[in-house]
DNA sequence: ACAGATACTGACCCGTCAGTCAGTATACCC
DNA sequence: GGGTATACTGACTGACGGGTCAGTATCTGT
């Protein structure tokens, strides 16, 4: 023990991503994170003063990354828009509807987001503006040059995911009545989206 | 009190339905209900045997004759089918969106699914399964008439009102952080919709 | 090799609340 | 008006788990 000062946060962390992911906030034990992570339950609050706050770390390390890579693509796009819309929402699935921690978190933050309203603004500002941000980038850019219609889509973007949330909420509640055909869901997604903003004359 | 035992039942569901909706599945309190319908904690349970049955029971009693009205509007219709969409998206909203006590059915649904498998599996049958199917009559109907494309959606349908869950999402979870203009949002939605299974030869 | 600082431990505390049940009140029938 | 069935009551129990803290182990500098 000791002198792990700087390694512990990272894998208390570790220990209660994988918690939480299998067990949801709620049922989520900081015994069983301290115990995954080969501590004492004690040790956990030396570095987490509470649950919210252990949870909140995850976001905060884990989230937002991940975004400022996709962002970071559509920038340095050199084909139509309508071709990266077919990069992009696909993307959406991967990230959110087949990744276990990414679900968890969606599924904490629709539970609990009395608890946790300091952390729903945070993921706000820096998850949904700035996604909103860059799909309303992609389709003003597609309606300049003629691929997309003048559409009040581009007032609100966002409806464009909305399926992609729609197929992770089914998944985690569902699932155990009929399982989601991802590919065949986002398929459908895909032409509507790509159909629904193409410019007809 | 004595000889309620024919409104009690009522009485404490409407109760129930009060305090869940105020304060989610988790934070209600059955003694809560219980003072709500001005009746003692025990009484509750003389009616209800678990606040899961309490909750089953207001799913079962409230949520699926809804749907029958909507589904039933369906078969009458004497117009295009565009128009009939037109009619149905916007009843999505009006349902489920700004609906206090299905949003939070919803959300209960969501955060407790592990607790409800049956009663997600009763939802699935009583309200998902119909409504994909009326849908997909839908979908179908305007291939057959010309009005649409023969596209994806009419194999996975209900991606066509996955923008109204995201919606009722956001409201239940954002909605501090940046209030859902929901009549911009649904025009966005409708239009994407409309526009995406129109056929353009 | 000693002292003080730092890291860690895990038994315990404590608030919460679903669910129970012995006791009480009311209705109903003869 | 007495006796029994039925409806209701609310103090209590028991499980749970987040959070605490007095005690122990290890490290570090001198």
């Amino acid at each position: 023990m000791a002198k792990r000062r700087q390694a512990r946060p990272a894998e208390i962390l570790q220990a209660a991503i994988e918690e939480f992911s299998e067990n949801g906030f709620a049922g989520a034990k900081i015994e069983a994170i301290a115990a995954r992570a080969g501590v004492a339950k004690g040790t956990v609050y030396l570095y987490y003063a509470t649950k919210e706050e252990l949870f909140e770390a995850i976001v905060r390390d884990r989230v937002s990354p991940v975004f400022k890579i996709v962002s970071g693509m559509v920038k340095l796009w050199p084909g139509s828009q309508t071709a990266l819309l077919k990069q992009i929402i696909p993307r959406f699935y991967s990230e959110i509807v087949e990744n276990d921690m990414r679900r968890m978190i969606l599924k904490t933050l629709i539970s609990e987001s009395d608890r946790f309203e300091q952390l729903a603004k945070f993921y706000h500002k820096e998850i949904l503006v700035p996604a909103r941000k860059m799909l309303k980038n992609i389709v003003r850019n597609g309606i300049k040059n003629g691929e997309f219609r003048d559409a009040p889509i581009a007032i609100e973007p966002l409806v464009l995911v909305g399926p992609a949330l729609t197929a992770a909420i089914w998944k985690m509640t569902f699932e155990r009545a009929e399982k989601l055909d991802t590919k065949r869901w986002l398929d459908a997604h895909v032409d509507l989206v790509v159909h629904g903003l193409k410019k007809v004359n």
